[in-house]
DNA sequence: TCTGGGGTCCTAGGACCC
DNA sequence: TCTGGGGTCCTAGGACCC
């Protein structure tokens, strides 16, 4: 039967500073999110001085003062140096591996490795990086997950190390286990479940396939059958590509000029321009976004966003800078305290989908067409279901060519791609509703 | 104008994770 | 007063095609 390891730092973020700065060993420690917001990572002390994760900073000033807590602002550069050094030590350790976040990796495991070498590869991290992990095995990503987390919750009692087998043992821990704490449960899932009397991992793994299927849809049963020991979340050795690349910041207090939001945005899409370069990517749309303060339950709410998708792939900061600021001004509106402003690159493509300039005999390429699409849009923007501003109608009353009538070679030309199935089709157009729409 | 099932594509929104 | 940022996947529903 093959297993999986799931390896995954303790407080990793914490122990970082921790290797750098030895006087932070044996007290409360905690780091905060990017704007200084949350806490986002905390040593054991600091857990059991009841401070929560994800808490907010503010909220927690007093127990901090008083407990005298060591509070950091997050530093990703050194915590993803930490986490190479450690993913190159278990990569030496085993063929096939998944890094699967800053501080988590899964392990395709030989039969041999036991309890005693995940001791020692535990050892091993700890002696060459300084950052301490915990060790869960089990057949499953899931079950992997499971064992993690009880070897964490007993560290005295495992070392920090588990192995979770099929049997009796396996669910006495499971009933032991609320659902809330399996892998891919939240709050919302945990909730539907108890509404059919599951409240237990055990109860979960025993449930009936067609009613966890029911109510969860596929993301639910792959997990029931990952419970089972059946594999159903695949170890992905090479990361998948990125679709999007996003970036954002909350401000300190509320802006409501749309220069000082431009003056962020500008930012955000500087950084995130930067990262699609990084990965040598392009994108070819461009989401901006707003939002209200949510908190604020009493002030009005307005979180819209608005994007494009481009002509062609772009990757010059300055290109997405002017996209982005149109995008802005759009959804723009006076009178918000807005909290937040993003930019999100999306569909990301890399060289091979970059068009060459010329081609056809030096005739210039035109992006992609989709007249459905187009026509689709310019409905869903200017008229209504009812009063549709262009219509498909009869042949011949306002018609765009799109193949046939011998113009294929002219098509071509344009670079326009087909897709399977294109026809020739004719659309009305409602030229004074389109007008009054403006 | 009505008839019908099997597909695809797109978007918005929900849920989750670290 | 202050309450993160960055991702992924799935579903539902509409429009359209054959």
């Amino acid at each position: 039967m093959s297993r999986l390891a799931l390896v995954d730092c303790n407080n990793f973020f914490c122990s970082c500073e921790r290797v750098f700065d030895p006087s932070l060993i044996g007290v409360p420690v905690v780091v905060l999110s990017n704007n200084d917001g949350c806490i986002i990572s905390r040593s054991e002390e600091a857990k059991a001085l009841g401070i929560p994760m994800g808490a907010p900073w503010h909220e927690q000033k007093e127990v901090i003062r008083k407990h005298g807590v060591r509070v950091f602002s997050s530093n990703y550069t050194l915590y993803g140096d930490m986490s190479a050094r450690v993913m190159s030590i278990l990569r030496d350790e085993v063929g096939v591996m998944e890094v699967y976040s800053i501080d988590e990796a899964f392990l395709e495991l030989e039969e041999d490795f036991g309890l005693e070498e995940a001791r020692k590869l535990r050892s091993k991290v700890l002696r060459w990086t300084g950052i301490p992990v915990c060790i869960g095995i089990g057949e499953t990503k899931m079950l992997a997950k499971l064992a993690n987390r009880h070897a964490k919750k007993n560290r005295e009692r495992t070392g920090g190390v588990f192995e979770i087998r099929k049997g009796e043992g396996a669910e006495k821990l499971m009933a032991e286990v609320g659902c809330e704490a399996l892998w891919g449960v939240g709050k919302n899932l945990a909730r539907r479940l108890a509404g059919l009397g599951i409240n237990t991992a055990l109860d979960f793994k025993r449930a009936e396939p067609r009613q966890i299927r029911k109510s969860l849809g596929v993301v639910g049963e792959r997990m029931l059958r990952e419970m089972n020991g059946t594999r159903c979340l695949e170890l992905e050795e090479m990361p998948p590509d990125r679709k999007g690349v996003m970036a954002s910041r909350s401000f300190g207090a509320p802006v409501e000029a749309l220069e000082e939001l431009e003056e962020a945005l500008a930012n955000h899409v500087a950084r995130a321009s930067e990262k699609v370069r990084r990965f040598g990517l392009w994108a070819t749309r461009v989401d901006v976004f707003l939002q209200t303060n949510r908190f604020r339950k009493g002030e009005p709410q307005y979180c819209p966003g608005a994007g494009v998708d481009l002509d062609e792939p772009v990757q010059a900061t300055a290109n997405l800078m002017g996209i982005a600021g149109k995008l802005l001004q759009r959804i723009y509106r006076v009178g918000y305290r807005y909290k937040k402003v993003g930019v999100m690159l999306g569909g990301l493509v890399n060289e091979s989908c970059l068009q060459p300039a010329l081609e056809f005999g030096g005739i210039r390429k035109e992006p992609r067409v989709d007249i459905d699409r187009i026509v689709d849009r310019i409905n869903r923007r200017l008229g209504d279901r009812k009063n549709p501003v262009i219509t498909r109608g009869s042949m011949g009353v306002s018609k765009i060519k799109m193949k046939g009538e011998g113009s294929g070679e002219a098509v071509k030309a344009r670079g326009w791609r087909m897709k399977s199935g294109m026809r020739s089709r004719a659309y009305t157009t409602n030229w004074s509703q389109l007008a009054q729409a403006g």
